[in-house]
DNA sequence: AATAAAAGTGACAACATTGTCACTTGCTAT
DNA sequence: ATAGCAAGTGACAATGTTGTCACTTTTATT
C-alpha cells in the first residue's frame, strides 16, 4: 500500500506519478518496467518514490486496484441485474460494457492485457483469485439456467465456465485498435457475437 | 544459430548444456533466465557459452527448434491423414497426440507453456507465424467441412478457427500434473472431450 | 521567530548480469 | 617433436538497477 505521504499529495502530483507509471505499465510487461524510467517521466526524485511506495510491486498493485474500481463502476449494474437475465445474455451485456470500458480507458486495458498475457508471480497474486471468482460466479449462473431449462443439462458446467472466461479475456481484445475507436467497437462486438453464437448453438450441421 | 563448435561437441557435453538450458527455461520465463545459471548448471565456463551461442536468444531458438522437430514426429501422421477426417475428428486426434507428447516430454511442454503465456518479442518471433499457420490450416479444413455439409454454413470460419486455437492451447494444459502421468492423461482427455462437445453441439437447450 | 515534524532529495553502495579478450590447453598434420 | 590452429577459460570492464541514508527544505505549531 502507498504511504499516507503519497495519499496526501496534491492531486496534480499524484496524477503525474500515476500517469507516468501507467504509461510504462501499458507499454511493457511488469518485469521490463523499471523505477528509474517512472521517476524520470514523473520528474520526481528517487528518494521520493521510495517515500511513497515500498517498491515496484506496491505501485503496481495500487494501479491495478484503481483500475478495478473504475471497471466495477461500469459493470455494477449488469451484475446487480444478473438474477433477471439468462446467463448467455448476461455475458453479452458484460461483454458490451467491457468493450465500452476498453474504448474509454485504453491504457488500463493495455495494462491489464500485459497482465493477462504474462503469467508471473504478480499475475498469480492478482488474477488467479479474480478469474476463479468469475468462473465460480459463471458456474452458479449456469447451474441456475440449467435448472430453468435454458441450458442443456449434460453440458459440463465447469468447462463451460472456463471456456467463457478464456474466450472473453482473450479473443476479442485482438481487435482493440486505439487508432480507430469506432471501428474497434464494432469489430469487438461483432467478434463477440460470433463467438457466442458458436457457444450457443455449436458448429455441427444437424444431420438427423 | 549455434556455432559449428557447438554442433561438433560430443553428444554428452551437448546434452548436458541442452539439459541445463531446458531446466531453466521450463521453470522460468525467458527474461528471468540468465546465462550465469545455465553455465553453472551445465558446468561450462562463461567463455565457452559465448563460443557456442551468440546469446540467450540464440540458445533459446535452438531449443525451440528441437522441440518443434520432436513434436512434428508425433503429429506427422495425423496431419497427413487430415484429408480423410472431419475437422472435428482431426482436432480430437491432434489433441490426443498432443497429450501423449506432453506426458512424454513434460519439460518441453512446460517451456512452451511459458512461451505461450508470455507475450514478448520472442513470442512474436516464434508463435505469431505458427499460430497463424494453425489458424489458416484449420480455416481451410473448416471450409471443406462446410462444403461437405458437416459444419453449419453460417458459422464464421475465422472465429471458429480462432476458438479452437485458443482453447486447445490453453484450457487443457491446466490439467498437466507431472506427479501423476496416468491421471494427467485421463484428465486432459476428459477436458478435451467436454470442450469439444460444447463446440460441436452448443450449450442451449433446444426449445422448439 | 523558534522549533519540531514531515517531506523532499540525489549521491552512492550493493548487487546482478552481460559480453569480451588475452591467455592457456589440446589436437592434428607433417 | 613441433608448428599452427581450434577450443577452452575465467577475470574483468561495462552497464543497469535497486534501495538507503544523511542531509536540506518546507510546513505547521507555539
Amino acid at each position: 500500500m502507498p504511504t499516507n505521504t503519497f495519499i496526501n499529495l496534491d492531486k496534480d502530483k499524484k496524477d503525474k506519478i500515476i500517469e507516468a507509471a501507467l504509461n510504462q505499465f501499458s507499454e511493457k510487461q511488469y518485469e521490463q518496467v523499471n523505477i528509474s524510467d517512472i521517476i524520470k517521466t514523473a520528474k520526481i526524485p528517487r528518494g521520493s518514490f521510495y517515500q511513497y511506495f515500498n517498491d515496484k510491486e506496491d505501485l503496481y498493485l495500487h494501479l491495478i486496484s484503481g483500475i478495478r474500481d473504475k471497471k466495477m463502476q461500469f459493470l455494477e449494474e449488469d451484475i446487480n441485474n444478473s438474477e433477471n437475465l439468462r446467463f448467455i445474455d448476461l455475458i453479452k451485456k458484460l461483454y458490451m460494457d467491457g468493450v465500452r470500458f476498453a474504448i474509454k480507458y485504453p491504457k488500463y486495458v493495455k495494462m491489464m492485457d500485459f497482465l493477462l498475457k504474462n503469467r508471473n508471480q504478480i499475475y498469480d497474486k492478482i488474477m488467479k483469485d479474480n478469474l476463479l471468482i468469475a468462473e465460480n460466479l459463471y458456474a452458479s449462473l449456469i447451474e441456475k439456467d440449467k435448472a430453468k431449462g435454458y441450458i442443456k443439462k449434460d453440458i459440463d458446467t465447469r468447462t463451460f465456465a472456463k471456456i467463457v472466461v478464456q474466450l472473453t479475456s482473450n479473443i476479442a481484445i485482438e481487435e482493440l485498435n486505439l487508432e480507430n475507436e469506432e471501428e474497434s467497437y464494432q469489430k469487438m462486438l461483432e467478434q463477440n457475437e460470433k463467438v457466442l453464437k458458436i457457444i450457443e448453438y455449436g458448429v455441427l450441421e444437424r444431420t438427423i
